[in-house]
RNA sequence: GUGGCUGUAGCUCAAUCGGUUAGAGCGCUGGACUGUGGCUCCAGAGGUUGCGGGUUCGAUUCCCGUCAGCCACCCCA
């Protein structure tokens, strides 16, 4: 033994790989149906594109090194860097709004856990130039619709939507909360649900110890999920109506739930932002994304708004795993071929090789054996029937069809085999 | 990077109080079965008990370390 992949990294056994294959289907089917393009770039880019906007600590979570010319390198830990300067290079030419999407495999140095791996793949799909929530409600469409063709519905996942807009005006306005005690305040928030106890420490800190402010920030954290009614009704809440009008329009109302307490990464996000997950939330995030309309120009110097999401090839697998909603494997082979005796071989061989010529997929015993033996190999590997070729088959230009699933046999024609028979 | 829990065959699990050569089912290979798979029966292969050290006459079992997995923290770009 050689022991395993390091740690965090996956072997795909073929099982695997046809769910991550399923995975990639349903992915790009739904991409394309929405009018997504895709597109790709280097798994490897310059240290620089990801520590520009989050600082030097980031290098401790990214596999990040010096190549052979002294370039510092790292693995991408994320595609949208990659995309801004994409889109930055061609700005003027690309007709707005572009609606892009990649697959990429992405990479982080972690500690893993359930759902965490330090590489997975994840679908992006983002939709640059356009501002209104229109674009965001497109997106989480695209989201939902991703859900549904996995055949998961409403009773299985939610989508959960914020706008971080609406709780700063209310924290601001109502509350007095200065901009540079902001995120640390968002901070709290999104801690609240999760570790009431951190998240009140959090937020004492930020507000200074000002037990007159602490306790009315903390009220409204508390309120946040049944009073949301109330916060949109608030002029700052009209993009997130929207949006949340649009999706109903579409019929994905059922799916959707606004939720203030959804903060996200606060360096990324400018507006709406939300997050799928599973009904009984026991696994992490399937997807999230958001608003992000500073960051193209932060990287690529355009002006350009932006909302998108990424979705993980990991906690979606685990999702398809535990609801059994992985898809049956199609049969690999059409046919699998029987050679009767050591004198059928030959002609099994010649056989084999026309109907791979047309198309077929055919398999036959590499080692001559008994015809038990090669019906049972036929049957583990799924062949829907055995095309048995022996000595009388033969005397009479034709061979024996045996469906293996039903048991039945006919006995068919060589010509008609060759002619459109697997068709 | 921090803390907690768990590591026995490919998989699921046994192994008495620390006691002989670490077992079973499933799976895998071969055979019973010479022109017909799934059933049944027989046999076989497969283990450094994660790894290293310690205690002991003797360690899968107890102790320490380490690695890995899981969980929480950090982070979620």
């Amino acid at each position: 033994m050689q022991g395993k992949a390091l740690p965090g990294f996956r072997d795909f056994y073929p099982e695997e790989l046809a769910l991550r294959n399923h995975i990639f289907a349903v992915w790009r089917s739904v991409a394309r149906r929405y009018g997504f393009e895709e597109y790709d770039g280097p798994p490897l880019e310059p240290l620089e594109i990801y520590t520009q906007k989050s600082g030097e600590e980031i290098v401790e979570q990214l596999y990040a090194f010096e190549d052979k010319g002294g370039r510092k390198v790292a693995l991408r830990p994320e595609m949208t860097p990659t995309l801004a300067r994409m889109v930055g290079e061609r700005a003027q030419a690309l007709k707005k709004p572009i609606r892009w999407f990649a697959i990429p495999q992405l990479f982080r140095y972690e500690r893993q856990q359930r759902g965490r791996l330090r590489e997975h793949f994840q679908l992006n799909m983002d939709v640059i130039g356009e501002a209104g929530p229109a674009a965001d409600a497109e997106v989480m469409a695209a989201a939902l619709d991703i859900m549904r063709a996995f055949g998961l519905g409403p009773a299985e996942v939610r989508l959960r939507i914020s706008d971080r807009r609406v709780v700063v005006a209310k924290l601001r306005h109502s509350h007095h909360v200065a901009a540079d005690e902001l995120v640390p305040v968002l901070a709290a928030l999104d801690k609240w649900e999760r570790a009431p106890a951190d998240s009140e420490r959090l937020l004492t800190d930020a507000l200074r110890a000002d037990r007159a402010r602490v306790r009315p920030v903390l009220e409204f954290m508390s309120g946040l999920r049944d009073g949301a009614a109330e916060l949109r009704e608030s002029a700052a809440a009209e993009p997130l109506n929207e949006c949340v009008q649009r999706l109903g329009a579409m019929g994905l109302g059922p799916f959707v739930e606004v939720d203030f307490t959804i903060v996200r990464g606060l360096a990324y996000y400018t507006g709406i932002v939300f997050e799928l997950f599973d009904q009984g939330r026991s696994l992490r995030a399937i997807c999230g994304g958001g608003r992000y309309d500073d960051l193209i120009k932060a990287i690529a110097g355009v002006d350009l708004p932006c909302v998108g999401f990424g979705m993980g090839d990991v906690v979606l697998g685990e999702l398809l795993k535990d609801r059994a909603k992985q898809p049956e494997a199609p049969a690999q082979l059409d046919a699998f071929l029987v050679a009767v005796s050591g004198e059928d071989v030959e002609p099994v061989l010649k056989l084999a090789h026309e109907l791979r010529d047309q198309g077929v997929a055919v398999e036959y015993g590499l080692r001559h054996a008994a015809i038990r033996k090669q019906l049972e190999l036929a049957a583990a590997r799924g062949a829907p029937r055995a095309v048995i070729v022996g000595p009388d088959e033969r005397a009479a230009s034709e061979v024996v069809v045996r469906d293996l699933n039903a048991g039945t046999e006919e006995k068919v024609p060589v010509a008609r085999l060759l002619n459109g028979f697997f068709r």
